[in-house]
DNA sequence: CGGATCGAC
DNA sequence: CTATGTCGATCCG
């Protein structure tokens, strides 16, 4: 758009805020000198909060900069002439690279909204006027803007600025039909034309300049609409008697004054275009306004960079060419504004001001120092900028990455309205993204609070969400942690925001499963999910509870929960605060659940949690599966923190594994346990503590006999959750192994990690030894996730005896994701796994050895 | 991976 | 009173 007109910054001390003024002021009538403006908005904004954090911002780019000149000081000539010799090799290569043949053309409509606005409402005609709300402002016309107001500004400050002003609130229907008529007739031109939002578009014009040479002038003619198709504005623009075009006879390059031929009108009301490219954009133009009445600006350049810092050049309604030529391009360089440059904002321009750069000639100037100072591909993209050098053709974006849903709103500060307002974001999100079919694994929180300060949490899970239950699942958690983490003071924000990426890419979904209801079919095997006719599930698990060990701790648990919820100490209120707000959470989704029960009725079951004991109601299996992963795993942090806490022996130090001695990964595998078995194996974190569960675990785990139980076996299923493994798929006993053939592609199936370690801890790497400290036991499973692959990699690719002498993982259950997430397996070693997934006395069936590599 | 930041519209 | 919403990219830890 226009009129979001990039705009110098100051420095800090003329005011964060001077961004937002700035004004040319031509005529000299009417508006305001940029003084007067800046006063003005500095007595609006001084002191708000949003002032107070632009002022923090701003503290904090200074910091960047101060840092980078550090940087620079130790800069020694050696290492510039070097850096000097290196860039310039490569500004070689890019030079011997450029290409000048394609002809791109940038179209950007004239203050867009305000324009539409003005034109269906002719009373706006020579009134200053702006889009948007008093809240904020989309777009204003350019008489609006003689008086600083502009884009992103509040309107209340704009109303300051200029009193008259007219704020006429969006109207997104309307743009899009206008920008729907623009759009057809780009299409003409270059049918893979990329729209950029409603008002601009890059075309391609390359193949449209070579069929156009032969074309007869009857096909490069167009007609003066004299008849307004548009029925409803007709009274503004009658009385001129028909279109005529002011646009184009304003323009700074007359429209017929270099082709004699388009004087020669054969029909009245006509006009004939040339062959050139700026014909072309002439002929684009023109149609457009005669279309819909409204003014475009149009950059020609060789690329697409290029094209866009052209078409600002002669805007508003104008058209400005970059003929290709490498002088051509230089010449438009030179002294042009860095900050004119699409991707260079107002903190890098910032940041290069400070070494002296304001105009891209310097920018090549200082190339050396920058590619010492930046990232590659921050001084890479420096380079291409000062060198003129962009993308030649227009690529059409490829999938999307992520989608996201935010609302600002008054402050809102208590959990219960935080809780609903993260749901309805979350419904809305979900709605949007179920109809573009999308489901994603990462779900990220954002929050502003009314300092402005904007916090966002991300969580990863292993499989993709797209409901609202599901989305809401991970969200309230990311939000009752930051609820926690402030408690007892309220969270008071004024923006929440929710995201999901991650999402499968086409490739992947090929080899997502259909597999859930496959599974739930075969589910005569697995007593978890087996309803038996004339018990219930709860009978199912007592039962079970009975015979297992582990069953006991289950109990204990449950009992030991119940007796904390009650008892829980009157003095710890920040605890208490804590704990309701989990309670309202997990109201919350007992919520959905019965949303979804009602819902599917006839399709859900009711399957008792066997950690919780807590009803849940679910068709699907993932959902039901991070429940209880959810529930279990908090059980066994909790647990692991306590004893450790307890132990004052030991620092606060979590072994979750038993500790391997070796000092480095290398030596791993030398060292690997040789059994399985072995109640020692958790000694490391259990000595003391007689009810650990990670020792119950341990016990029932190592238990061969027991482990070789049908799945059914409540220990084993809980194993499997705790693993992340959760029910089906690839950590199946042998026995099993035939139903879930069908699921050897399958992505991860389920599980949140929800771990939420309240404090810093310090976790050591069963495969490394080191220490990690570590908030989330999440990274921490990654990291040992890491050191692992790295392990098996090696003694893989190695062809060595790895599985009959694998880690032993077996009651690692804490460290949930190891093995499971697939391993990230370089190419070479996914040809060793052939053999491996044939090796016949495998203790723990290394998950995913079917799943494709990720990146590694 | 998670979080912050930038930049664009 | 009253300072957007969405998205992709990148950098750092």
């Amino acid at each position: 758009m226009d009129d979001t007109e990039k705009v110098g910054n100051s420095s800090c001390s003329d005011g964060v805020l001077l961004r937002m003024g700035l004004n040319d002021n031509k005529a000299g009538m009417q508006g305001l000198d940029k003084e007067k403006i800046n006063k003005i908005i500095m007595e609006a904004t001084k002191g708000s909060r949003f002032y107070e954090n632009e002022l923090k911002k701003d503290q904090q780019v200074n910091q960047r900069i101060e840092k980078m000149m550090q940087l620079k000081e130790k800069i020694t000539t050696q290492q510039l002439l070097k850096a000097q010799l290196q860039v310039d090799k490569l500004v070689i290569e890019l030079e011997q690279s450029r290409n000048l043949s394609s002809t791109i053309v940038h179209i950007d409509m004239d203050a867009f909204y305000a324009a539409v606005e003005m034109r269906d409402c002719p009373e706006l005609k020579e009134k200053p006027v702006a889009v948007g709300s008093m809240s904020m402002l989309s777009t204003s016309n350019y008489h609006a803007r003689r008086f600083g107001v502009r884009a992103a500004m509040p309107g209340f400050i704009a109303k300051k600025l200029c009193p008259h002003l007219t704020i006429v609130p969006l109207n997104f229907e309307k743009y899009g039909k206008v920008s729907k008529e623009v759009r057809e007739i780009l299409t003409e031109y270059d049918p893979n034309f990329m729209p950029m939002g409603l008002d601009e578009a890059y075309l391609n014009i390359t193949e449209h300049l070579e069929e156009r040479v032969r074309w007869p002038e009857d096909k490069r003619r167009f007609f003066f609409n004299t008849k307004n198709k548009d029925d409803t504005n007709m009274s503004a623009k009658s009385n001129e008697g028909g279109y005529s075009s002011p646009v184009l006879f304003e323009d700074n390059t007359p429209l017929m004054g270099n082709h004699p031929k388009q004087r020669d009108q054969s029909v009245e009301n006509s006009v004939i275009f040339g062959t050139s490219a700026e014909e072309v954009v002439k002929e684009i133009r023109f149609r457009i306004e005669q279309k819909t009445q409204l003014t475009a600006s149009a950059g020609i350049a060789p690329n697409v960079m290029l094209a866009k810092m052209c078409s600002d050049r002669n805007k508003p309604n104008g058209q400005c060419r970059i003929s290709p030529e490498r002088r051509a391009v230089l010449d438009f360089l030179r002294d042009l504004p860095i900050r004119k440059v699409p991707g260079i904002g107002k903190v890098t321009e910032k940041m290069l001001k400070a070494l002296g750069i304001v105009t891209c000639s310097e920018l090549y100037q200082q190339r050396a120092l920058l590619s010492l100072l930046f990232s590659e591909a921050s001084w890479r993209n420096f380079l291409d900028i000062s060198l003129g050098l962009g993308s030649t053709h227009l690529e059409k974006d490829g999938e999307r990455k992520s989608m996201s849903i935010e609302r600002t709103f008054s402050e809102i500060n208590t959990a219960e309205d935080q809780y609903s307002l993260c749901r309805e974001l979350c419904r809305d999100l979900a709605q949007v993204l179920q109809k573009e079919g999308l489901k994603g694994k990462t779900v990220t929180l954002k929050l502003k609070n009314v300092n402005f300060e904007v916090k966002t949490r991300a969580s990863t899970v292993l499989s993709s969400v797209s409901t609202e239950e599901e989305i809401f699942y991970v969200a309230k958690d990311l939000l009752g942690t930051e609820i926690d983490n402030i408690a007892p003071h309220p969270l008071r924000i004024r923006l929440m925001g929710v995201r999901v990426s991650g999402f499968l890419s086409e490739e992947e979904k090929k080899y997502h499963q259909k597999s859930i209801m496959s599974f739930l079919k075969s589910e005569k095997e697995i007593g978890f999910l087996r309803l038996q006719p004339g018990k219930s599930n709860e009978e199912c698990f007592t039962k079970n509870s009975e015979t297992s060990p582990r069953g006991s701790f289950f109990d204990k648990k449950r009992a030991a929960r119940q007796l904390s919820r009650e008892n829980l100490s009157p003095s710890e209120t920040v605890g208490k605060q804590l704990f309701h707000d989990r309670k309202s959470s997990a109201d919350f989704v007992k919520e959905t659940k019965n949303v979804t029960e009602l819902q599917n009725s006839n399709m859900s079951k009711i399957i008792t949690c066997p950690v919780c004991f807590e009803e849940q109601s679910s068709n699907n299996l993932e959902e039901l599966n991070r429940h209880i992963d959810e529930c279990l795993s908090r059980t066994l942090v909790k647990d692991a923190m306590e004893i450790s806490n307890n132990d004052n022996s030991r620092e606060n130090t979590l072994n979750f594994l038993p500790q391997f001695k070796n000092e480095n990964v290398d030596e791993c595998q030398k060292n690997k346990p040789d059994q399985l078995s072995g109640t020692d194996q958790s000694a490391s974190i259990s000595d003391n503590s007689t009810s650990s569960c990670t020792e119950k675990f341990s016990q029932v785990i190592s238990d061969k006999s027991h482990r070789e139980k049908q799945l059914s076996n409540l220990s084993d299923i809980a194993r499997n959750v705790c693993m992340k493994q959760c029910l089906f798929p690839k950590r199946i006993s042998k026995d099993n192994e035939d139903h879930f053939e069908k699921t050897e592609h399958a992505e991860e199936t389920s599980s949140c990690c929800s771990f939420e370690a309240t404090e810093d801890s310090v976790l050591v790497c069963p495969v490394c030894n080191s220490k990690q400290k570590t908030t989330s036991l999440v990274s921490f499973n990654r990291h040992v996730d890491v050191c692992l692959n790295k392990g098996l990699i090696k003694e893989l690719t190695e062809k060595k005896d790895f599985p009959s002498k694998t880690y032993n993982m077996e009651n690692s259950n804490t460290v949930g994701e190891m093995f499971v997430k697939p391993l990230r397996l370089s190419e070479k070693s996914m040809k060793n796994l052939d053999w491996f997934r044939d090796s016949a006395d495998r203790k723990v069936p290394l998950c995913n050895v079917l799943a494709k590599p990720e990146r590694w």
